[in-house]
DNA sequence: GAGTGGTCTAGACCACGCA
DNA sequence: GCGTGGTCTAGACCACTCT
């Protein structure tokens, strides 16, 4: 007989318990959290049991926590982690912040590739967004973003739409994007490239097709890049 | 007055002391740990704090542990990690296992711009392998990879190189890689690319700029990796 | 069954932020 | 000085592996 898990550590229930009360709302972005030894009363668990929970939660960037003054709900609209995913930099190593502009935004059916991306049904509503990125007044991307409509409902209304996506969502929509996944390609630049990034046709660039997915698991932003990366580096740390 | 840190905990302290013993070769990759309570025991601590250092150590992915068996020092050997830096992958997100060939290995005196990387003097000696890497015998990509001679005496008796340098370093020179930064961009092949890889002069290709960091914090290899990226692609998950 | 790492608990004390 | 998270300890029990 094939076996099902069974065994579940009270401290990753403990973990699923508070992610969905996170969700939910009940404590909202740089709120904070009440403290381990109340949370580990009203759960009728230990403190240590909660801090591994917290702990693990902490690794996972849903909550920063702060010694001596408590554990909050992690917000995406702080500095640091509000760029968090993107890796394109100065060669010299420091982060460049880019801004948006030309922006595009369309509803429309979506494509059979983008529902397999998403895994979304083949008949689902989306927005596309087109946009240009530049850094230091220079155009360094194009981006186009797909989202569906189900989960970022009258998206357009909030346009001009801020730099900064994934605040947006968050702030509006309660979607927490948590981690991402992209898949690289060098390509050259063609006619429709050039015009947004000031660029001759057949100069090379870097392609990064991005599925991002939030806290609860399901896949809520597809997003394709074209990258100009003659003044600018993709940076990959890992360890 | 500026101050020092000052103060260290008891558990940190503990994972410095095992890597030190572990770099030193007095467990081997794949040899088994003492228990948690021997260590404990032999370092005066008690079992909760070896294990937070031991935690620390699997995280940073030093040791691997196994329940019900014991510790063990990470073998970079293992099918799973023996690739764990080489990230292109086919479309559907299968890995792409890579084989080598037409190795050259010359030894030659530092260039200043892989001193500055490498953090060596300007008046190194390094290694400089050039070499072709295949998949599904395609030719996809060509690298360069220079290594101090200091950390690498002898390298070139062991030519021709094997195909996962990472397990070379650690069996013959105790070095292991524990990170890599990684800095790309894109570019176009040029008529030295084409002689190796087979493309026409013009194609895109995806240039890997590579620093690898030993245990002990060391930079201890550079590479430069152009890759055709018309069937694969570089993957990147973060969160 | 013996031995290992994994979980859970309870309690003490420390470092930090803030009022 | 209080409350917070961070460290450290000691001990119990559980799940897993191997003999």
């Amino acid at each position: 007989m094939d076996s099902a898990p069974q065994y579940r550590p009270l401290y990753s229930q403990v973990y699923e318990t508070l992610v969905k009360r996170i969700a939910a709302g009940e404590w909202k972005p740089g709120e904070v959290l009440p403290s381990e030894q109340a949370l580990a009363v009203q759960l009728g668990v230990s403190q240590g049991t909660v801090r591994k929970a917290l702990d693990a939660l902490a690794l996972d960037k849903v909550i920063d926590r702060h010694q001596g003054k408590g554990t909050y709900v992690a917000e995406l609209t702080q500095e640091r982690s509000l760029f968090r995913f993107f890796r394109l930099s100065r060669p010299d190593g420091k982060r460049a912040v880019p801004t948006s502009g030309d922006e595009i935004i369309k509803r429309r059916r979506i494509k059979s590739f983008e529902a397999k991306a998403l895994e979304l049904a083949d008949d689902a509503e989306v927005f596309e967004i087109v946009r240009t990125r530049f850094v230091d007044e220079h155009p360094i991307a194009i981006e186009r973003i797909v989202l569906p409509v189900q989960y970022y409902p009258d998206l357009d209304r909030h346009s001009p739409l801020p730099n900064a996506l994934y605040a947006l969502y968050q702030r509006e929509y309660g979607i927490n994007i948590v981690s991402t996944h992209e898949k690289l390609r060098a390509d050259i630049a063609r006619r429709d490239d050039t015009r947004r990034l000031g660029v001759p046709v057949g100069t090379p660039l870097l392609q990064i097709e991005r599925v991002a997915v939030s806290m609860n698991g399901k896949r809520v932003e597809w997003r394709l890049s074209r990258c100009d990366t003659s003044t600018l580096v993709y940076d990959v740390t890992s360890s």
